[in-house]
DNA sequence: TTCCGAGCAGAATAGGATGT
DNA sequence: ACATCCTATTCTGCTCGGAA
């Protein structure tokens, strides 16, 4: 009762000055001394009365402790945020998936609708963006275009691959096979039509036998899994065309991990064979992959066809920044796309959990056996005080628990309090995650005092 | 001259609360 | 449920002064 009633006046006053901080670490002290009995309400809401008059709020409260107890707390399910508001909590969700705003006169994006609206009225670049040249012209008919995404649908829509003469998608009596040695994919999105001649005579694949194409892997009792989704006919010299086949097919997939799994991260990787001619009339052949960023798709939001137009974007211009750094490599075929989903977990470190078995057998790992939340405190000891035997174990770190200040550090560690540990101890820590069989940095130390210490 | 840190201001974020 | 206002906190970019 007596600490519940703290927890209200504190709520009600979040950022007391310093006259209330001290009347709340007053009060607390008398309730550890047990002056004030659990049942003795009366003279909390006396201290209550007290604490009130040093703090004036501009929209003064006149809610009661036992109104406020009544109240239902709404928790944030990925996150553990509480709102007093089903509405604030809502609201809240935003930040999760995060869904973004874009400013019509700079293009830049803001969290809530609110706040663009305020940012609309300070932009000072309106005029600007009116002039601003548009930055994707299409090279059949000139018209230009803001956005990649808008460029990529005005081809599907108004220069299929029957630009120069052939209809892909409708031709089907034709059916002579392609090989792989047909003219390479341009790399301008605006030039993506091939030989004429092999649209003609190369259908798309009817839907039936485009469900067969998908090779499925998984991993770690499939919570990670990874499908392919193999190119057929025209789609194998057309990346557009194929993700624009494909786009439903990655829905689905998508939309049943969610189902799966609830809440999930995924990504696309395309892998595209390219060839160059090298010396002495030889050719040079690799396969490079070409990665969209990591979405998370929670299971209520509805944000997946505009991730996947960004992802297509993203693997697209990659693509291109690839050909135009590179020294004349052209496209030979798109080799497969890959949906990679794994089950999303809001990041923490915990407890102990088996190690995939590429970085179990390497050796260079220390895999703590703890049964606590303190999984960093006993990696950032096992830096410390190396050890030859049964370095998993707890007990061999136990005896030094109390070397490293943790005030104010919350078990299982927050990335984001790695940085304060960092300070508190005078040391160096990096984190790093693992994925899809891919390391890659959580959180990298911004110490530039020292090297890195561990 | 360059680098670094402190301080400042403006903008963005996001929670509390209220009105419709 | 949604829109909106208010506001503490955080982020970011910039300037400036001191030290090397």
């Amino acid at each position: 009762m007596a600490d519940s009633f703290l927890q209200f006046l504190k709520q009600r006053y979040p950022r007391g000055n310093e006259q209330l901080e001290r009347l709340f670490q007053d009060f607390n002290e008398t309730l550890n001394n047990s002056e004030f009995s659990d049942c003795d309400e009366e003279a909390l809401v006396r201290a209550s009365d007290a604490s009130e008059s040093l703090y004036h709020r501009k929209r003064k409260s006149n809610e009661t402790f036992q109104q406020w107890e009544k109240k239902a707390l709404y928790q944030c399910d990925l996150c553990d945020a509480e709102f007093t508001n089903k509405c604030n909590l809502s609201r809240h969700m935003n930040t999760h998936t995060r869904k973004r705003y874009e400013c019509s006169k700079c293009s830049k994006t803001l969290s809530r609708l609110e706040n663009l609206k305020r940012h609309e009225k300070m932009c000072i670049r309106a005029s600007k963006s009116h002039k601003k040249q548009r930055q994707f012209p299409c090279r059949h008919c000139g018209l230009p275009f803001d956005t990649y995404e808008d460029l990529f649908d005005h081809i599907n829509v108004e220069h299929p691959l029957n630009q120069t003469g052939g209809q892909a998608g409708q031709v089907v009596d034709q059916m002579h096979s392609i090989t792989d040695s047909s003219p390479p994919l341009s790399s301008d999105p605006s030039i993506s039509t091939l030989n004429p001649q092999i649209e003609n005579i190369n259908p798309l694949p009817s839907e039936k036998k485009r469900r067969n194409r998908r090779v499925k892997k998984s991993a770690l009792n499939d919570s990670v899994n990874q499908i392919e989704i193999i190119p057929e006919g025209n789609e194998k010299y057309d990346l557009l065309q194929f993700f624009s086949n494909v786009k439903g097919d990655i829905q689905q997939i998508v939309e049943s991990r969610k189902k799966y799994m609830r809440d999930i991260k995924w990504y696309l990787n395309v892998k595209v064979e390219m060839e160059r001619d090298i010396q002495d009339g030889q050719t040079e052949t690799v396969i490079p992959s070409f990665r969209s960023r990591s979405y998370v798709s929670l299971f209520n939001d509805n944000h997946l066809e505009h991730y996947l137009n960004e992802a297509y974007q993203k693997m697209h211009r990659s693509l291109e920044e690839y050909i135009n750094r590179g020294s004349n490599w052209i496209i030979r075929k798109v080799v497969h796309l890959e949906a990679r989903t794994v089950k999303y977990a809001p990041i923490n470190g915990s407890s102990y959990m088996q190690l995939p078995s590429t970085i179990k057998h390497c050796k260079g790992v220390i895999n703590i056996q703890n049964d606590d939340n303190k999984c960093f405190l006993w990696s950032v000891l096992a830096a410390i005080h190396p050890t030859d035997n049964n370095a998993h174990r707890v007990n061999k770190y136990k005896p030094f628990e109390n070397e490293l200040n943790t005030t104010g550090i919350d078990f299982p560690v927050p990335i984001k309090q790695v940085e304060k540990f960092e300070k508190l101890n005078n040391l160096s820590i990096n984190v790093f995650g693992y994925e899809g069989e891919q390391i890659f940095p959580l959180a990298l130390s911004k110490s530039r005092k020292q090297p890195s210490k561990y």
